[in-house]
RNA sequence: GCGCUCGUAGUGAAGUUGGCCUAUCACGUCUCCCUGUCACGGAGAAGAUCGCCGGUUCGAAUCCGGUCGAGCGCGCCA
């Protein structure tokens, strides 16, 4: 029998005959003379259908775009002149002799291979036509190379994958679960996991030295560009006798840089001359320096702009805006001059979305100092402005002037904004940073009480001492946990932290928040459990998939890395998922 | 839940300061012709009550109100 040749190899075929078989990429039909280019999953190939051929060529009048074919032919080189240079097998082409048409095609809904690409909703709707492109297939292999590579590095560090379960129970305190009705325990709920915590830390009391597991997580939240509705992976790791999160960190940063660098062919930036951070070349910054030096906690560094704190040069200001306002900072802007009135109040609105009371700036220009608060401002004021920020001609520096949050927030906005404005973020290269001592509590601004700010099982900074002596809201503020993040490029794609493995411990986080023991055995019982019998300690982390993946394919979208994404409104618009249930199931459910 | 933007043949776009719109173009589809194309070419044809409902007007794709849907952002995402 002869074997069926893929595309990219018949032209170690030629003076040969095989088998070939594929879809109808396009049809040419000379009416004496008919070209076919087959597609497969490899590439394209030219069928040549003479009149000789008889019942092939009838068959090939037939055919339209999309059919699914084998053809039987003899392989030849194609004369001079007639080769394809811009076709991987245009110096090649298959004289059919025999064609079957295996499966017929209605015209498209859309046209995958066409310039003009349909809207989302119809290229989600047909995903199976859309998934033909040569983009999505190359998405859909490089996503499994990125497991294949992830897998090969964890197993060589002698991680052991382990599943951990999908009917689990609700974990509160976190996003909103999906809840799956129990039939056998009518009234009661499984609830899919939005991470595989608690499993991966019991994991270790069960003395597993390292696990690890390309996870899936369930989240019902409201999806945005970079994160998708419902459902998501995680490389999620775990490692026993860790009692230093720098050790999960030399661990798995190697992998990242592997990732960007052989993996997507990118440069990974050396950060390691930064104003903040530890001076590694992927650095350590505090959550602190983060965000006062970046106003963000995920910041992208691949370009500078840093905040600059003007407090000080403004302490005697006569400017009421400066006057009254606790914090003042500044970042430069290269180039910023040759924004337009209306591209300023642009990024002003953008400011004010971000609870700015407006945005002031001056330009430098011609050795001039030029700006509408200018005349508010001393001569002392104005050099201390330009030599802090380092501004010289053609340079924009723009204010923040508010509490030292709000000043934070809205000029690490504007600086991500500016950075794309000016095309600053390369996408040739990688950023990569590590943040670190993350606020074990935060104030909820909304509830006008302390709240965890991440992350309620990580340890605390001098453990149960350090919470011990926190009384105040201020003291209890005021302390850290080793707790760390990874950023790329401006986007968290990594969380992790130093378990709390002490039932004390455990307990004394909690109590501060006003929990006693009780809610604590009633919402971690199996952990606290598990943890009065011998816990190691244990640290780290969880990288989300998903957002790595699409950062190194250049993709802004992350239903573009995904084979069947739901859509904005959580819909499967394919399979018309959610939808409603059989009565007979629901009756069993006793719904 | 809120804000911004969008919704025109099968697909992608133009038209949106009301009337020359009996809605334009490209791709696709259908019929016929064509023996060296590879974005094949040539001749012709069909296909849209401009998301839906209502209003203003002599007249609405165009203006107004509502509604549905989509994308992006905010809230949310330990």
């Amino acid at each position: 029998m002869k074997q069926r040749i893929l595309s990219d190899y018949v032209a170690e075929f030629v003076g040969q005959s095989v088998i070939v078989a594929g879809w109808v990429h396009s049809h040419r039909d000379h009416g004496g003379l008919i070209f076919i280019d087959l597609r497969d999953h490899m590439g394209l190939v030219q069928l040549v259908i003479n009149p000789e051929a008889g019942e092939a060529f009838r068959t090939a009048e037939s055919l339209r775009d999309e059919f699914v074919v084998r053809a039987t032919g003899l392989v030849r080189e194609r004369e001079e002149g007639l080769k394809n240079p811009n076709l991987a097998t245009g110096g090649i082409e298959i004289v059919v002799e025999d064609l079957t048409i295996l499966n017929r095609a209605e015209t498209l809904p859309i046209q995958p291979f066409s310039e003009n690409q349909a809207n989302e909703e119809l290229r989600l709707k047909y995903r199976f036509l859309d998934l033909r492109r040569d983009k999505m297939q190359r998405m859909l292999k490089k996503r499994a190379e990125m497991y294949r590579l992830i897998r090969q590095y964890m197993d060589e560090r002698e991680f052991i994958e382990i599943q951990t379960p999908i009917l689990a129970n609700s974990s509160p305190e976190g996003a909103r679960d999906f809840l799956i009705p129990s039939r056998l325990h009518e009234g009661k709920y499984y609830a899919l996991p939005q991470a595989p915590q608690q499993f991966k830390q019991l994991l270790m009391v069960g003395g597993v030295p390292r696990y690890y597991q390309l996870a899936a997580c369930f989240r019902d939240e409201d999806p945005r560009a970079d994160r998708l509705y419902g459902e998501f992976y995680q490389l999620d790791c775990e490692m026993s006798f860790v009692e230093d999160g720098e050790e999960v960190r030399q661990m798995v940063e190697p992998l990242m840089k592997r990732l960007a660098t052989d993996f997507a062919g990118k440069t990974v930036l050396d950060l390691s001359d930064l104003p903040v951070g530890d001076g590694s070349p992927i650095p350590r910054i505090s959550y602190r320096d983060a965000m006062e030096t970046y106003g963000s906690d995920k910041p992208d560094l691949r370009f500078g702009m840093e905040l600059v704190e003007l407090t000080d040069v403004f302490s005697t200001t006569e400017f009421g805006v400066f006057k009254n306002a606790e914090c003042i900072k500044a970042i430069c802007v290269k180039n910023g001059a040759s924004l337009s009135r209306k591209q300023i109040d642009n990024f002003t609105n953008i400011a004010k979305s971000e609870g700015a009371g407006g945005l002031a700036y001056i330009t430098y220009e011609n050795g001039e100092a030029k700006s509408p608060i200018a005349k508010f401002l001393n001569a002392t004021e104005l050099a201390a402005v330009q030599e802090k920020l380092g501004a010289t001609d053609g340079d924009t520096v723009f204010f923040g002037a508010d509490t030292r949050s709000t000043v934070n927030k809205v000029l690490g906005r504007l600086r991500s904004e500016f950075a794309a404005h000016f095309n600053l973020k390369d996408p040739n290269v990688v950023a990569l940073a590590w943040i670190v001592d993350f606020p074990f509590y935060e104030w909820d601004e909304a509830r006008k009480k302390v709240d965890f700010g991440h992350n309620p099982f990580s340890m605390p900074r001098g453990g149960v001492q350090a919470l011990e002596k926190a009384s105040t809201d201020a003291e209890k503020l005021a302390i850290v946990a080793d707790q760390y993040d990874m950023v790329m490029n401006g986007y968290e794609i990594c969380s992790g932290g130093v378990r709390n493995h002490s039932p004390e411990t455990l307990y004394k986080v909690f109590e501060l928040l006003g929990f006693d023991h009780n809610y604590v055995d009633e919402k971690f019982g199996a952990m606290i459990n598990a943890f009065k019998y011998g816990a190691p300690p244990h640290a780290g982390c969880a990288f989300g998939v998903d957002r790595i993946l699409m950062e190194l394919l250049g993709e802004s979208n992350i239903r573009e890395i995904i084979a069947f994404p739901k859509n904005g409104s959580g819909v499967d618009v394919m399979t018309d998922s959610p939808g409603a249930a059989d009565p007979k199931s629901l009756r069993e459910l006793g719904l």
